[in-house]
DNA sequence: TCATACATTTACGTATACATTATAAAATTA
DNA sequence: TAATTTTATAATGTATACGTAAATGTATGA
C-alpha cells in the first residue's frame, strides 16, 4: 500500500509531497484553527488515520508533535482530544507574547540594523494602511501579523521565534472570531509606526515600553470581546 | 519479543513502566542533559533503539518530542543530532526565562496568595541560605530551582510553567558546569526574599522589576563564565 | 586525474500485524 | 436492586516488514 504515499496531498491538493507526517501535522493544524475539529472534541487515531486517507503511524507521529506544541492533549484510549480555547487561555498567549515581542523589540532596537533591512516591515505597515483605507479587515489582519512575525525575527532570539510561531495560530484562530467586532484598528499603525521608530532610532527601553503598551491594549480588547460574545470554548 | 517491554525500565532501574515512547523520552533526555550523548553528535534511529532495548517506533517518536522541544534535530538520513548549548543558546533562553518569571511574579502580586501557599517558598528560601551556610552547593541549586518553580506556579499561566518545563532542563545542564565556578550566591538569597516579600504585599511592579533584575544579573554571571571557561558547545 | 553516470547500500518513512490493557457490557451474587 | 466480578471489545503501544530514496562507492570515459 505504498500507494497511498501522497494521497492525502492530493486530497487536500498541497504543493509537495512532505513525509505524511509533516503533512498531518498541517492538516490536522488547519482544522484545528478552523474550528473543523471542535474543540473539546475527541478522535481515535485510526478515525484521523482514515479522514486524512494514511496508516496510525504518521498520524501518530502529528499528534504527538500537536500535543508538545499544546493544541491537543493524548489521553490514551480517548483519542486526541482538541484542547479549546476560552478567554482565560487567550490571556496566558496574550501574555506570553506580550513579554516576548516587547523584549524582542527591545533586542532588535539594539542590534543596529540598516534602513534597508527594515523594508518588510515598513510594507507591513503601508500595507496596513492602505487595508484600513479600503476597509479589508482580512488584508489589515495579514499585514498586522507579518509585522509581528518581523518584529520577532529582528529580536534574533530563535526560541522565541518558535514559540511565537506555536502561538500565533491560535492567536489567528481568536482573530478569526472577532475580527468583525472590533473597532477599526486605526490606533494599532500608529502603535506600530511608532515602534518601528524607536527601533530605528536605537531606542531600546521606548520600543520595548511602546510595544507592551500596544500589546496590552491589544489582549484587553480582544479578551473582552471573546467573554462579552461568549467564545467560551473556540 | 514483546517480552522487551520493560527492559529499558529495568536497565536503568526507573520505577514504573510508564510508555516505551516515555522512557525512551526521559532516558534520551537524561543523556543528553548528562552531556552523555554528546552535544553535536548523531545517533541513527536504529542505534538509539538498540541502546535502549527497544523498537524503533517508540524511540521515533521520542525524538520526534524531543524535536518539538528543541533538543534533538531530526535530520533524515543523518540521525538525530544532538543540539549543542552555546553561550549564545543560553542566552536566549535566560532572555525568555527573564521575561516569563518577571512576569509570574508580577501576576502572582495580583493573585492575592494567602501566607500558607508560600510555605514551599519560604522554605526553599529557608534551605539556601543553611546551604549556603554549609557550603553545599548542589542542595543550593535545587533550592534555587524549586523557588523558581513556585515562582512559575504562583504565576498561574499554563503555558508559562510549561515553557519554563522544557527549558528548565538546558538550565540545569549549563548550571552543572558552572556552579563551582561562580561566587557564592549569597546576593541571590536576598534577592529571592525580597521578590517573595513584594509579592507577598500585592506590588506587582517591585515584584517584576526586582526580579527581572536577579535575572539579568544571573545571566551576566553565567553567560561570562560559560564564554571564559570556552563552554562553547555544551 | 577528474568528472560523471551507474550501482549499491542503508536509513528512513510507512503500513501492517500483533500484544496489551482500559473500558464497558454482562453476569453473578448479596 | 445494587455492587462486584468476569468477560468481551476495542483502541492503543510496539514490533516488524518493506518500499523508497539519499548517500556512498565504483566504474567508465575524457
Amino acid at each position: 500500500m505504498a500507494r497511498a504515499q501522497n494521497s492525502a496531498a492530493e486530497i487536500k491538493g498541497l504543493p509537495k509531497s512532505k513525509s505524511n507526517t509533516q503533512q498531518a501535522l498541517s492538516i490536522l493544524k488547519e482544522l484545528i484553527l478552523d474550528n473543523r475539529l471542535a474543540s473539546g472534541s475527541n478522535h481515535l487515531e485510526s478515525e484521523l488515520a482514515e479522514m486524512l486517507g494514511m496508516s496510525r503511524t504518521p498520524v501518530r507521529e502529528a499528534t504527538l508533535i500537536l500535543e508538545a506544541q499544546g493544541l491537543v492533549e493524548v489521553k490514551p484510549r480517548h483519542g486526541v482530544k482538541i484542547l479549546s480555547l476560552s478567554p482565560q487561555d487567550m490571556s496566558e498567549i496574550y501574555d506570553i507574547l506580550t513579554e516576548l515581542e516587547s523584549l524582542s523589540a527591545e533586542l532588535a532596537a539594539n542590534m543596529g540594523y540598516s534602513e534597508e533591512q527594515f523594508q518588510i516591515a515598513e510594507t507591513a505597515i503601508q500595507k496596513m494602511d492602505e487595508a484600513l483605507e479600503n476597509d479589508d479587515l482580512e488584508a489589515w489582519a495579514v499585514a498586522d501579523e507579518l509585522f509581528h512575525s518581523e518584529l520577532v525575527r529582528f529580536g534574533n532570539n530563535s526560541r522565541i521565534a518558535n514559540i511565537y510561531r506555536m502561538y500565533s495560530d491560535q492567536v489567528r484562530r481568536a482573530r478569526k472570531l472577532t475580527l468583525n467586532l472590533r473597532p477599526k484598528p486605526t490606533k494599532s499603525n500608529d502603535d506600530h509606526r511608532n515602534v518601528l521608530n524607536a527601533i530605528r532610532d536605537g531606542n531600546a527601553s521606548e520600543a520595548q515600553i511602546l510595544h507592551r503598551a500596544h500589546r496590552i491594549q491589544a489582549k484587553k480588547m480582544l479578551i473582552g470581546l471573546l467573554e462579552q460574545y461568549g467564545f467560551n470554548n473556540v
